[in-house]
RNA sequence: GGCCCCAUCGUCUAGCCAGGUCCAGGACACAAGGUUCUCAUCCUUGGAACAGGGGUUCAAAUCCCCUUGGGGUCACCA
């Protein structure tokens, strides 16, 4: 048996939608474990909807999570092209062979007459579809008419019976042909239609697993039709259970749910490889109680028995579980690198840090490793370490006025700041120091100066946010605090 | 409405195919406690589910049927 050939089939219409992310994964990892080929092919068939940026977000999605396509329209290969734009002359071929094989028969039906059949089935209630209007038609009138240079369609003649798809991940579901409508292959303008296309390129490309979501279960009907109709090998089919809103509330979609667009998360800067295994486990599952699973363990585990039947939600909290967690696990210079792209487009470095700035990065980046969920958090977290403290979130302001000696104890605090500053280890214990000679709690101490330093009311050791702020910093955000303090103070 | 698919904690799921070991396991979220200068991490503990009804069977979350509920799809879009 010769190795599976998959593909991930989006069309350029918009963002690349996580659902797509999640089958170009199942379909990733599916090659991968079975070293077979992972095919990328762009169904940009419809001219006046796609675009050009639709193509490029999706390639930057795929190679932002690391599923490299083997063959492409980047990559290329040799049963491409892979852009169905490009395959104009395979199409005509094609639908030279539907004619001669009498698969399919002419219709002169117009918009309109179709959007009244449709009506007057809607208004009577009854099954919608064509009425097979035109294959009555006797052949003498169809010359006529095609002589007469009459617009039309051309529409697959479904024959009697049934189609049993056996399902990778659904067993055996049938239909019967009488629910099957003859569906348009061709449009009146010479184009072909994406259920014409879709398998056209699937057997040139020599596609012999498709893997998609459940939404297309009712054009697998259609397809396997024409498959057969063509005389061609039939491929494994495997519907993936579709990605619900997380409210519950109909399928993810582009229009009413933000998180459907993959961009959502690289803007948000969640660790890529925990939205690799985030992905991986929406409608699939090792076993019982693994959750984190590293892409190589995927590659490894993966298999096509275990993925579910049944929709699911979008868990974002388990998300941002999955992308901490990932982001814990990253040594500090690494993380430092992950966070430089989003301070600097906050403006707090430049995209080019300098070695002073590329410092506190790597400090930040060791103080927030447990307190990241996203790379991009950094910037609204650690904002105290770029700008001036202008005010006192919260539990912070409190902590500054809670007792009438806090400024004086601020301002001793900053005569007795060590010059120059010591590592935070030996700062704590000159704080520790510090408050023992004035019989006094160390958080009676610590809690203002956290306050005075960042300004928020939570972060991380406070002796290592001043050695980011510097000894000059640190002192004249002491002063400034004392002050503010001393303005703020409750009357009595 | 026709057709198709699905149905276990709030959420994602394991278990179902090969019925007993399941008064149903894990994770996220939530709650309580511990560690700690804060926040967070980490650790411990807790509450929390087999949609309903019929069968089959000595025995059903597991098999069958019905009901209900949810979803998908019915374009000269993909």
């Amino acid at each position: 048996m010769t190795t599976p050939r998959v593909r991930f089939a989006p069309s350029p219409t918009g963002y690349l939608h996580v659902g797509g992310a999640r089958t170009a994964l199942f379909n990733w990892l599916h090659a991968r474990q079975t070293g077979g080929t992972f095919i990328l092919r762009m169904e940009d068939t419809d001219a006046a909807r796609n675009t050009k940026e639709s193509r490029e977000t999706i390639f930057r999605g795929l190679r932002w999570l690391g599923l490299a396509p083997d063959e492409g329209p980047e990559e290329g290969g040799d049963l491409g092209p892979y852009s169905q734009s490009e395959r104009g002359e395979i199409y005509a071929a094609a639908v030279a062979d539907l004619r001669a094989r009498g698969v399919v028969y002419p219709c002169f039906c117009t918009r309109e007459r179709l959007a009244e059949l449709r009506a007057r089935q809607e208004a009577a209630k009854e099954r919608y579809g064509y009425d097979r209007c035109c294959l009555g038609l006797d052949a003498d009138e169809v010359t006529r008419k095609i002589d007469a240079g009459e617009a039309h369609t051309l529409r697959l003649r479904v024959p009697e019976g049934e189609t049993v798809i056996d399902d990778l991940v659904r067993g055996e579901v049938k239909v019967a042909h009488a629910d099957v409508e003859d569906i348009i292959l061709v449009r009146a303008d010479g184009a072909p239609v994406y259920n014409f296309v879709v398998v056209i390129d699937d057997h040139h490309m020599g596609v012999s697993c498709v893997l998609r979501g459940e939404d297309h279960l009712t054009n697998t009907f259609k397809q396997v039709i024409l498959f057969k109709a063509l005389g061609f090998d039939v491929p494994l089919y495997g519907h993936l259970p579709l990605i619900l809103g997380p409210k519950g509330q109909g399928k993810l979609s582009k229009r009413k749910h933000p998180e459907a667009a993959l961009e959502h998360y690289i803007d948000r800067g969640f660790h890529p490889e925990a939205v690799v295994n985030w992905l991986a486990l929406i409608g699939w599952s090792l076993d019982d109680k693994t959750t984190i699973l590293s892409r190589d363990e995927l590659v490894q585990h993966f298999s096509l028995g275990r993925i579910s039947k049944s929709g699911a939600r979008l868990d974002l909290d388990k998300l941002e579980h999955l992308s901490g967690h990932y982001i814990r696990e990253m040594d500090p210079a690494a993380l430092a690198d992950a966070l430089v792209p989003f301070l600097a487009k906050a403006g707090h470095i430049a995209e080019d840090p300098n070695s002073q700035q590329r410092a506190t990065v790597e400090h930040l980046a060791a103080a927030y490793r447990e307190r990241l969920v996203a790379f991009s958090d950094v910037v609204a977290e650690a904002v105290w370490a770029f700008q001036p403290v202008t005010d006192y979130e919260g539990k912070a302001s409190k902590n500054l006025v809670e007792k009438p000696t806090i400024p004086a104890l601020l301002r001793d605090y900053a005569d007795a700041l060590p010059d120059p500053l010591p590592d935070p280890e030996a700062h704590e214990a000159h704080a520790r120091a510090f408050v023992e000679e004035r019989g006094m709690g160390f958080g009676q101490l610590v809690h203002p100066l956290r306050a005075a330093w960042t300004g928020r009311p939570g972060g991380p050791p406070l002796f290592d946010c001043a050695a980011i702020l510097g000894r000059k910093e640190a002192h004249a955000r002491l002063l400034q605090a004392a002050t503010w303090s001393e303005e703020n103070l409750p009357e009595s």
